[in-house]
DNA sequence: CCTTAATTGGACTAATTTAGTCTTATTATA
DNA sequence: TATAATAAGACTAAATTAGTCCAATTAAGG
């Protein structure tokens, strides 16, 4: 049970430019040094996450990314979504086949309901709280 | 997100016992035409479930597997857990070195706490809350 | 305009993990 | 003693993941 690596740093990326100054843009090679990802797994990433929306990108010199929406606007679910591909925590939940157990099967409600319940996480925390939340503990609505 | 192969099968499996009378032994040959999980894969599984107490099994003739407790009295979470190696939503949670960007990083804590909360589910979801559950929908305590 | 500094898109590769199989040993019963 | 079962663990194949590379494009500055 874990996120795909590209999340993982998906969010390490966002997080880091949400503690910085917006009124810039953020080179690859900048952000790749500050955060150890590797540059250019994170350019993939940011590809994704400005097909998404999240992030706006300039091409040419003086170039680089920003956030496209404020902080307190963008969800994790948003920045987690687009860089995990695989979604559904057990294979009935992931194929579209009728799987041979479906009929005595209680489990997939189960999955299906759980996996909700942890999406609605991610649905309703913010970036922004995420920063303030590392600050003084825990505070959403 | 998902699971491994082997706590989807590990879950189906034991709720099929569950579905079951207790008063006899199941063999594997049995379990895994019923339920299409191939079988040399689940006699791994559930060695992994007889190691951690749930099921018991039974050499020789007339041998076979059983559950080890009542399914009131199994949770989700024991099912899973051992089937389930990396834990650890994120690398930072799976990994003893600390990580680069720790220092200014505020994810950590929110996977951590998404991820307890997930276990909790778990925890106090038992087998035969998922069967119960099946018929008329949902009911814990 | 030309050079340089940047992203884009997509093909490619390496490493790791996962899923599944096989084989030999052991055990219990009839 | 034959047979029907699991145990243990090595092994393999397939799939996925993580990461790299490269040619094309774009924008700014001199
Ligand atoms: S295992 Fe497929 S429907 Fe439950
Ligand atoms: S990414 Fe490592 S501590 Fe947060």
């Amino acid at each position: 049970m874990k996120l795909t690596q590209g999340a993982d740093y998906g969010m390490a990326a966002v997080l880091y430019l949400s503690q910085r100054s917006e009124d810039r843009r953020y080179s690859l090679d900048e952000i790749s040094r500050a955060t150890e990802i590797p540059e250019e797994f994170l350019r993939k990433i940011f590809q994704t996450l400005v097909k998404s929306g999240i992030i706006n990108s300039f091409k040419g010199r003086g170039g680089g990314v920003s956030l496209a929406r404020s902080a307190r606007d963008i969800t994790v679910a948003e920045v987690i979504k687009p860089l995990e591909e695989e979604m559904g925590l057990v294979r009935c939940l992931r194929e579209k086949e009728n799987c041979p157990r479906s009929s005595e099967c209680m489990a997939s409600n189960f999955w299906r309901k759980t996996q909700q319940n942890f999406f609605e996480i991610l649905n309703s925390t913010t970036i922004k709280d995420l920063i303030e939340g590392g600050k003084q503990n825990a505070r959403k609505g």
